[in-house]
RNA sequence: GCUACCAUCGUCUAAUGGCUAGGACACCGUGCUUUCGACUCGGUAAUGAGGGUUCAAUUCCCUCUGGUAGCUCCA
């Protein structure tokens, strides 16, 4: 048997983190065996379902690289199916239609509430026969099984029972017509012959249901894996409406996608004491019998490690289209600038993710920098301004404009004036950057270039001895 | 409330029925330094509680406690 897994979310929002953890370890768990991984956008919910969620779900998987080798299919358009499944176990007897009012419900389920029960329905219409009511739409409900256990045997939680009597008789097709979700998962993991379905343990509880009906069909049951959750820092469940982030904002953040799939795989599955996985090595080393049956906290410390890890260990050609796009997003100018490739390289090391890079590298990218005076007047003191100014000349008559030259110009200045290297670099830095922090000065000042870089220390030395003139 | 799942440092996790319970993030300290990172070296920190089984339990069993989830004409 080949094995088939899918990532089925509902498009009713974005991507989030633990969607994209379930889709992850679905297209692990396919990819390792050799199997297919199915992508199946659950949209039966028409008023919540978009189709910006739609397309935020596909760029996301897309972003992560999370690729699929069937679909996306959409349930809306398998209604006609759904219908006739419906009738079949209508005609069969397996179901009915329940003409029951949501006041009735309202009041069962307060009153069982009162008597400590747990809700469900009375089964009130199981026996009721056909049209008793013609006034209002019925819903149909699945007969469920009254007596015995449903017993899964999950490949991360174990053996699983549920008594029958638990369960109820869930609603399968809504007034209107239309199909429920516990319904059209199961035609759909069967009729795409879903092998192994993985997804988040907050459907273990649903798990009974849909295997009684897959039996009453008489279908295979797939093997079934439950994820734990992930929680957020409130140890509540992370979920849409609860602090989950999306997608689209870790990458518009600045994290990259290594980093992030990289997180979530050691979420609940590790290997020994590893924790850098490449794509690949995930591919190799995933074993779901090592996935944790415990929930885990998202701890965006340790995504912001791994994040700064790949910015320091990738191939810097590999991070210049994210980096790319972070410095569109605040409008820089990276045409008229030094090589993305060689930015990301000097600030690789000071950077947690690269929207930060971004923001601590305009003056690379800037024609004008504007200068902090209180950092100015700090470091260039009045003794300075003449090394300072021999510094610029010399730089000025450089004939090589390499790292290396503009290093020994910067050290001989140093030493002819007798300085300690920080006294000049410091300065010059402020000069050239407008503040404090950057690169390696030398590194700094070659990548701004000769232009820019003396351009800018006349600037700051007229600024200088303005303000040494009044104070 | 009922049912189900879960329980090792603050966080992610490793470990075996038997060495001092290991690693990573974070934190603290140290060294290096041309700012800020980064990097060195070192440190703090955990088996929820109570019962069993056993020569021996973090590990197996039970109870409790705590947490999470489901109990929707949501998915």
């Amino acid at each position: 048997m080949t094995v088939r897994t899918r990532f089925a979310p509902s498009p009713t929002g974005y991507l989030h983190v633990g969607g994209v953890r379930t889709a992850l370890f679905s297209w692990l768990y396919a990819r390792k065996q050799g199997g297919k991984f199915v992508l199946r956008i659950e949209d039966t919910d028409q008023e919540r379902s978009t189709e910006a969620s739609v397309n935020a779900i596909l760029e996301g998987m897309a972003w992560l690289g999370l690729d699929y080798d069937e679909g996306p299919f959409y349930q809306t358009q398998r209604f006609d199916r759904y219908r006739q499944v419906i009738q079949q176990l209508l005609n069969e007897g397996k179901a009915y239609y329940c003409y029951c009012s949501k006041e009735r419900l309202e009041n069962l389920r307060e009153s069982q509430l009162a008597n400590k029960e747990k809700p469900r329905y009375d089964k009130h219409c199981r026996h009721l026969a056909e049209g008793s009511d013609a006034d209002t739409q019925p819903v149909i409900r699945f007969k469920n099984p009254e007596t015995g256990q449903v017993v899964i045997n999950d490949l991360i939680k174990g053996t699983v029972i549920f008594d029958n009597q638990e369960l109820d008789d869930l609603i399968i097709a809504r007034s209107n017509g239309t199909p429920t979700y516990n319904f059209t998962v199961v035609i759909d993991d069967w009729d795409m012959q879903i092998s192994h379905v993985i997804r988040g343990d907050d459907h273990l509880n649903n798990t009974p249901r849909q295997i009684n009906i897959l039996s009453a069909l008489g279908a295979t049951i797939p093997q079934y894996a439950h994820l734990p959750m992930i929680l957020g820092d409130d140890g509540k469940r992370l979920s849409k409406r609860h602090g989950a982030v999306s997608v689209t904002n870790f990458r518009d953040e600045g994290y990259l996608p290594q980093a992030l799939l990289n997180y979530l795989v050691r979420l609940g599955w590790s290997h020994g004491d590893q924790e850098i996985f490449s794509a690949q090595e995930m591919l190799d080393l995933f074993d779901i019998k090592n996935v944790n049956a415990s929930a885990a906290t998202f701890n965006n410390e340790k995504l912001l490690w791994l994040n700064q890890h790949y910015i320091k260990t990738l191939a810097p050609k590999e991070i210049a289209i994210h980096f790319q796009f972070q410095c569109q997003h605040l409008g820089l100018d990276t045409v008229h600038g030094p090589d993305l490739t060689a930015v990301i390289e000097s600030q690789a090391e000071r950077a947690k993710n690269l929207r930060e890079m971004a923001e601590n590298s305009h003056y690379f990218f800037s024609e004008i920098v504007e200068h902090d005076e209180k950092a100015l007047f700090k470091h260039l003191k009045p003794a300075l301004i003449d090394p300072m100014k021999t510094l610029s000349e010399q730089l000025e008559h450089l004939e090589y404009w390499q790292t290396e030259t503009i290093h020994s110009v910067i050290h001989s200045i140093a030493e002819k004036f007798h300085l300690k290297l920080g006294k000049i670099a410091q300065p010059l830095r402020v000069a050239v950057t407008g503040n404090t922090i950057s690169p390696p000065i030398d590194t700094t000042v070659y990548l701004i270039g000769k232009a820019r870089s003396i351009a800018r220390i006349q600037v700051a030395l007229s600024l200088v001895e303005h303000h040494h003139q009044y104070h």
